[in-house]
DNA sequence: GAGTGGTCTAGACCACACA
DNA sequence: GTGTGGTCTAGACCACTCT
């Protein structure tokens, strides 16, 4: 008895197949109606395992021009962006925050900018220490946008996180987001209780509610802090 | 006339439900035949609806239990993981490499744990520069497991570099990639044309052919460098 | 046992990109 | 025009998981 034929085992063929360079780079590979017959099922199988691998980058489809084997294959890293409490605790320890100044200020031009506002904006600035297992983690310094969250005014920061909180009452539709290195200001040296210039990975997200901004945050991690991912 | 409908109405149809808050956080929602009523459609289009928004970290999905709203939507980046050459070149400048230094040497022993390879195997370890408009822009140093890609001791590093000769010819299945920030030690920042201890962003990169290790690869990118993507 | 999502099928029409 | 992938349909059976 052979077993059914899923869209999977066909992936895993293809895959295979490419692998092992039965098709090379940049071939092209049989079509849709050609693969259905060759194993067996409907086009619609096929389709679902093409389309996969042309999401993960493997392969190129055109329509007419058919599907071709990635000549450089662009692999993409699916990056879980997770909530900093769950970042601590997955690794063993305890969590906890403490705000450190919570002001209604005028956002400078960067931060509007970046937000799409105009400049000079009143807008809530949080700061924000995170710790694990009581050792301090990471530093949030936080913009929040009054105009689509106005409802932040009332909210206690002592308790829940900015983050949570966030992401509980202001759904986001996208936002973006950039990694890069920096070495620690003075400030954030004492804050990190780290030494000054040690090397500080920093996350800057802006995230947004179709086209309103609602809030941009840039996280600094304690040396030693390192993001994870699979290709 | 009505559009027609698709699984990409239906999405952001959902989508809207969601970020509106008709259906909140933990809330069950309709089952697919309901929702295939509802659009009047069939269920297979709602079904693709539904399992890409599962994939994207938005509902969560059980057999018998039904779908819900995430409670904490687990946000999935997806980086692209892009060919030196691609990265330098999109910014509009012009690439080169230099090949630094290239031995067969008994790898230390992190790196043969991280391979997955006997202590003090014999690797080829090659070093390299690579430039953005003649400056240095990112220092490689990289590992190559000689019993999987035994062809490179033919290669001639100085014209094609490591990174899509292996691409090329030595296809992976999967990676493990971790991003992180370190300072300077005095060999890189000469290499790069930097401060000591300035703050370093870097990729450390192992690829695997099914459970054969291929190479393990660090990344020391200049300051300045930004990795950015969408979420 | 029963209800939900997961998948496959066979067929159809459409949209795009190429000649 | 023509060939390819993209998608929808209506129906079916299966697999998981909850009761």
């Amino acid at each position: 008895m052979s077993e059914r034929v899923t869209w999977q085992s066909i992936q895993a063929e293809i895959r295979r197949r490419i692998s092992e360079r039965e098709w090379r780079p940049g071939e092209l590979i049989p079509g849709e109606v050609l693969l259905a017959e060759e194993f067996g099922c409907a086009r619609a199988t096929v389709n679902r395992a093409l389309r996969q691998l042309a999401e993960s980058g493997l392969v190129e489809r055109r329509r007419k021009g058919g599907t071709h084997v990635s000549r450089h294959p662009v692999r993409k890293a699916v990056l879980n962006i997770p909530i900093i409490r769950h970042q601590v605790e997955q690794s063993g320890s305890l969590y906890s925050h403490k705000l450190i100044s919570r002001h209604s200020a005028r956002a400078p031009k960067t931060i509007c900018k970046t937000m799409m506002l105009p400049a000079g904006k009143k807008q809530v600035h949080l700061k924000s220490l995170h710790f694990s297992d009581e050792r301090p983690f990471m530093f949030e310094d936080r913009w929040v946008n009054l105009e689509t969250v106005p409802q932040i005014s009332n909210v206690d920061f002592e308790r829940t996180n900015a983050n949570e909180w966030l992401i509980e009452h202001a759904l986001f539709t996208h936002g973006d987001i950039t990694f890069s290195a920096a070495n620690a200001s003075e400030a954030v040296a004492k804050l990190l209780d780290i030494d000054v210039d040690a090397a500080i990975f920093m996350i800057n997200r802006v995230t947004w509610n179709g086209l309103d901004s609602i809030t941009s945050v840039q996280l600094a991690y304690a040396p030693g802090f390192i993001m994870q991912t699979r290709i």
